[in-house]
DNA sequence: ATGAGGGCATAAGCTGTGTTTATGAGCGAG
DNA sequence: CTCGCTCATAAACACAGCTTATGCCCTCAT
């Protein structure tokens, strides 16, 4: 037998065989919770002896004995406590996308209709969906994600019941009620001579420094070339958040972003984010509705789950 | 036929069974990136058809189109583009807990052996063996995790070559370098008074009031304990770090964690962060050797990644 | 003591999903 | 017009995971 040519030595070839399915991280989770396999079995709806099966073979997979089994029920070793935390991670954030495609998919015939700008629809709206689904598991929810003139398009086409945009200003012929701030940060990678600074960054400085950037015409790069006066120096331009963020950790330079994207990157210190003094770098997030139409119903339980 | 007794109406039982799996995922991600599919096929190993096939086979379980086909590539939809990056977390949760479960494997047989305090080992470490395995990807390493004096043990026995401790000093017969700092940080939901504050809060208040803790002994308890000179009140005490997290977020009252656990609560506002004044609720993370024995190779390696 | 009940493991058989190979059809470039 | 790229379809196969049917071990209560 061959193994496909490009080919690490490491057991397995693609990270799908080497990480349990979701199915098994969800029992690992149930058994860790109830403390026996029967009972996580029944309640993730399969037998008991699938569920022992299955563990089993996760152990053999990861070559790491996870549950201690005894007669009177199972216990996570200590390496399993260890992968149950990393399979929590895996699962929540499998979670946030069932909650996203759920949404994405009911386009036409359901209950609430959602718009949202792109940053809010990435990093803000699975969560709310989550949180809105624990609530009231028979809403079905749609959602569009575009700029602040296709979600202000789609509530006035009465086509969205409930809008989420980013901009600094409020489309005509919408309320408004600002539920969060973002602010666009700077962040450079740990070793980059201004993670050492002590005292803020000015603005002249930021504005005098080639940056990593999102291209023109996306809604961070409007936010920041309107605080500098048109001024930012781009020394990339790319055309994700992603790429940008990828560049900033690995040294490039430094980078301008929403902070709802460096989250994870800023607490594990991959980046670290840089003070700026006399910038507005903050921008409202808003949830808008058509003038006069105030939410009610679904809408108005998750406007209320947004503003926490 | 029945569905499984405890059912929400929504398609299709588990989780497991609505989000695709990572495969696929992986699949979709490179489909993004090279823009066609018989080339993500090849990068992921199989042939054209079956990439043709899982991709189709996903939309239909989305219920939504991702890709748009053409004789000459395939480009993402706006609704693949979002799916993309939900897709995106899922899969680089899932790298996080390969590199952590691969080091957790090979215990004994290793190059590189590392032990690690829990906090380290949870959040930190995954994300360490990432960046080592893209510069070394024939490392083999392995981890162990445990408090302090384990990790202290397993060192001077020569069973570790490398170990990462969170505690306030360091245990006799190491040497130490810091590589970064953990705060302990106060959190409550946005709901919460204390979310509105202006100011900071004092550290007798937060002495006076009954907080959501880990149990005593855990070591975040220990560092507040002596913060405060043994007074935390505790409002509930909790086992793991995720109850207490759930706990807070649900509103229960203030808790006081990690900021490395709460990351992510925090960029999404699910917590907020209240500043304290007068206590040292900062801890040095180190990384610690035998005295005398210089990390080398792969170990020093790793040491220069944790320095960023 | 002894049986009931909860807990886990093993064995055998079935099903379904994903895979491969083989082939065809659209579109653009030389 | 044909080569080369793209994607789609069809048929056969493999394997992973499920279920049902057992059995063993331990504990607790009678």
């Amino acid at each position: 037998m061959f193994m496909s040519e490009t080919e690490d030595r490491a057991a397995g070839g693609t990270l799908a065989h080497r990480v349990p399915d979701l199915g098994a991280l969800e029992l690992l989770l149930a058994v860790a919770r109830l403390g026996s396999l029967g009972a996580a079995a029944r309640e993730v709806g399969i037998t008991q002896p699938a569920a022992s099966s299955r563990i089993r073979s996760m152990e053999r997979q990861l070559g790491v004995a996870l549950v201690d089994r005894s007669p009177r029920g199972s216990r996570l070793t200590d390496a399993g406590a260890l992968v149950t935390d990393w399979a929590r991670r895996v699962v929540e954030a499998a979670e946030a996308f069932d909650a996203g495609a759920q949404a994405l998919r009911d386009r036409r015939d359901s209950r609430l209709r959602v718009a949202a700008s792109m940053t809010i629809a990435e990093y803000l709206l699975p969560g709310w969906l989550l949180a809105l689904r624990a609530q009231r598991p028979d809403t079905a929810v749609s959602l569009l994600a575009g700029n602040s003139a296709a979600v202000a398009e789609r509530l006035l086409a009465d086509e969205a019941d409930l809008g989420f945009v980013e901009g600094l200003s409020v489309p005509q012929g919408l309320d408004s009620t600002v539920i969060a701030h973002d602010r666009l940060i700077v962040v450079v990678a740990p070793a980059h001579p201004w993670a050492r600074r002590r005292r803020p960054l000015a603005a002249e400085e930021l504005a005098a420094t080639p940056l990593i950037l999102r291209e023109r015409g996306s809604g961070t790069r409007q936010v920041l070339d309107a605080a500098l006066g048109g001024l930012a120096r781009p020394l990339i331009e790319l055309s994700s958040t992603t790429a940008v963020k990828a560049s900033a950790v690995s040294g490039a330079g430094p980078a301008v972003l929403s902070e709802l994207a460096v989250g994870e990157e800023l607490a594990m210190r991959r980046l670290v984010s840089i003070p700026v003094d006399g910038v507005a770098l903050r921008r409202d997030l808003r949830a808008v509705w058509p003038t006069g139409h105030r939410p009610t119903g679904p809408a108005r339980e998750l406007l209320s789950l947004t503003r926490g």
